[in-house]
DNA sequence: CACGCGTACGCTTCTAAGGT
DNA sequence: ACCTTAGAAGCGTACGCGTG
């Protein structure tokens, strides 16, 4: 048996194949030779690499033939494998549909093999195409390597019980991973609504309220205040330092923030840019403290995080402002929660002019009114949300290790069943267990 | 002239479309 | 059938200009 395959071993009654004596493949074909008139009141899907997702699926495709540029393409016919061979290689789905495609999708018709064992079988390939793609410009599969891999089939039985056996499973692993999916959307909704609620209502639900006479705030405790950022805040962003260029980034001096420095919250020093002392100096409104808090406002907005244990001298790379209390007025971490809150990013939105870009400007961010408890009740609201987000956060990551595991489960799942190592009998008694399930 | 805003530009990656 | 090119998209970065 060859080491260098796809599988390492398979059932010894399975017969060792090549691709090419069990299938025809066709390549897609070169769209130059269509023309507008070929797309008009189209009948059938044009295929693109872009229209299979990296799970195995085919989604409609925008671009559909008509009668007259079918007639200059050609048609896959219904049940056949669609692969990407040029740039993307490796995606694959089963189209259940007659289709066209492009000139960068190979499609194999089995004919001499179960057509979705086949589909299975070449699921499990994906990393075989990649390797036996010659990188050119853009990576090729060429259709005689392509031809020339290995392939393994059992009897025709075989191959269909092992299709009903993987239909089945397949389809309750992607029920659990789809509600996983919606868990963690939920529980995002939580925690947004949980941050939104401790900012403007406080943590104490009998105590008596007031309308605050802001929109994007609501009521308030009534022995809360209505602050803005102008009168309470320390706001500065890049300032005079105009060609700082990033060939003169270097590896050691102090320290340069940019908003990808962000994780979870807090400044990661690890992957962060270094300048000059000369640079540094240069701009001492931006040089950063401990415990400041800093906002993005070019490109991605409103991106949040702390400098805690600041590791040296560090200033700011533009895009970002840096804030701090002025004269005590509230703590960072409590107006960190609150511009982590729903009020802020609705207050962002209604602000947001017709520009495309997206931009945080300075005189928006200033005007910004917020809900402001005493500095005891600060302290606390922090304390609870950092708790409540730090448990939040582990369960929303327990859940999604769950789903990679899912994941990696359903491909070696796949390919245990296609290399025969799962016996047809264990397939058969789970495939009566489900029978009896729907009855 | 310094500041700070607005945006042009450049890098990377990906994908569609041409060319031989 | 295979290979090359160009354009789109996403995303920062830092340039240039109006203004006080």
């Amino acid at each position: 048996m060859d080491e260098n395959c796809w599988y390492d071993k398979c059932m010894p009654d399975f017969e060792v194949s090549k691709l090419k004596y069990v299938s025809d493949i066709i390549t897609g074909n070169t769209p130059s030779k269509l023309n507008e008139s070929f797309y008009e009141n189209g009948i059938i899907d044009w295929v693109k690499p872009n229209n299979i997702t990296d799970d195995y699926r085919l989604l409609k495709s925008k671009d559909k033939l008509s009668i007259k540029g079918v007639r200059k393409a050609r048609v896959v016919p219904r049940n056949s494998t669609l692969v990407c061979a040029i740039g993307t290689i490796g995606k694959l789905a089963l189209s259940e549909e007659e289709v066209t495609t492009n000139q960068q999708i190979n499609s194999v018709i089995f004919t001499k093999i179960n057509k979705k064992y086949g589909f299975y079988i070449l699921v499990c390939m994906e990393n075989e195409f990649k390797k036996y793609s010659n990188k050119v410009v853009v990576s090729i599969l060429n259709k005689t390597s392509m031809e020339n891999l290995k392939i393994i089939s059992p009897s025709p039985i075989r191959q269909e019980r092992i299709c009903l056996f993987l239909d089945s499973k397949l389809s309750e692993i992607d029920f659990l991973i789809s509600s996983k999916e919606k868990q963690i959307k939920l529980l995002e909704e939580q925690r947004q609504a949980m941050i939104t609620e401790a900012v403007t209502k406080g943590l104490n639900s009998s105590v008596r309220m007031k309308d605050s006479g802001v929109e994007w705030i609501g009521e308030i405790p009534k022995h809360w205040e209505i602050a803005k950022i102008k009168y309470t805040t320390y706001v500065k962003g890049r300032i005079g330092w105009q060609g700082l260029r990033s060939d003169e980034f270097i590896d050691d001096g102090p320290y340069l923030v940019t908003g990808t420095n962000f994780k979870n919250g807090i400044v990661d020093w690890q992957d962060c840019y270094h300048i000059s002392e000369d640079r540094y100096n240069e701009a001492v409104p931006i040089q950063l403290k401990e415990d400041d808090l800093l906002i993005t406002k070019d490109g991605t907005i409103g991106k949040l995080a702390l400098v805690k244990e600041m590791p040296g001298k560090t200033i700011l790379n533009s895009g970002i402002f840096v804030t701090r209390p002025l004269a005590n007025k509230y703590i960072n971490n409590y107006l960190y929660w609150n511009l982590n809150s729903a009020s802020f990013s609705q207050y962002i939105r209604t602000m947001e002019t017709g520009s495309t870009i997206k931009h945080l400007y300075q005189e928006t961010f200033v005007n910004y009114s917020y809900a402001l408890p005493s500095l005891e009740e600060q302290e606390s609201i922090s304390c609870y949300l950092n708790n409540k987000n730090q448990k939040l956060g582990n369960v929303i990551q327990n859940i999604t290790i769950q789903i990679s595991k899912l994941k990696e489960y359903r491909h070696s799942l796949i390919h245990e069943a296609v290399t025969g190592k799962i016996a047809i009998e264990e397939m058969e008694s789970y495939l009566k267990e489900v029978d009896k399930d729907d009855n």
